[in-house]
DNA sequence: TCATTGATTAGCGCAAGTGTTAATTAGCAG
DNA sequence: CTGCTAATTAACACTTGCGCTAATCAATGA
């Protein structure tokens, strides 16, 4: 398994995806923030988060009894690079405009 | 399991993501075609093959007994946007030039 | 019709993933 | 030291995923 597999593979629980959304828009947060946001067991959370973090999305920092969690935006970068990479496929055959002004500088308003 | 988690897990597979790949570089391809990339037996490959079009990732053209497959540009696109929705989470913690760059239609020299 | 070829589906076994509750580890406060 | 809290690990049950071989289905050609 590549770490690009392991990354997919990582996202590809709806509860962990939930996880990493939720940190990526809220920013670090403790474990048992994260643990409130679903209905299962703060184990299976904890076992979750140690899935994203042995395939390198979430970063751990330990303060005394406390583990704050975020998102490591290499991971994030691995999956967007393998998006361009194969751009010349998936963006040739639909309007790339979109694309380009989603990233364009000048056009972060959102 | 949403469209997206759904499209994670048929990416989260070293053989259905060279797949995959094999054909966004080499355009649609015959079943026989791509039995023949891996060491797997052709019903695990049809198998694959299946998971990968019950994810959108794939269309299949029926022709005779022959059975083409190629790669459905809107489940990249769905990648791809979703890396694009969060950008302002990576890009912003890391150099966002290669990316912008990358994008840019001028630079498409690879 | 009948055999052949391309491809898929069926059935089986085994490994991996996900949930639970119970037990454990580690830090902090008294 | 003892108890409390945060979080994880252990043990178990159940489900899902993936490989194989055998069987089936569909189209083609003698």
């Amino acid at each position: 398994m590549t770490d690009l597999t392991r990354t997919f593979a990582a996202l590809a629980d709806t509860t962990r995806l939930s996880l990493v959304e939720y940190l990526m828009r809220n920013g670090e947060q403790p474990a048992s923030a994260l643990a409130g946001l679903t209905d299962i067991s703060a184990p299976a959370v904890s076992r979750h988060l140690k899935v994203l973090r042995e395939a390198g999305l979430l970063h751990q920092r330990v303060a005394g009894t406390h583990r704050y969690y975020s998102v490591r935006p290499e991971a994030m970068r691995l999956v967007s690079d393998w998006t361009i990479d194969h751009r010349a496929f998936w963006a040739g055959s639909l309007d790339r405009l979109d694309t380009l002004l989603a990233l364009d500088p000048e056009g972060e308003d959102e």
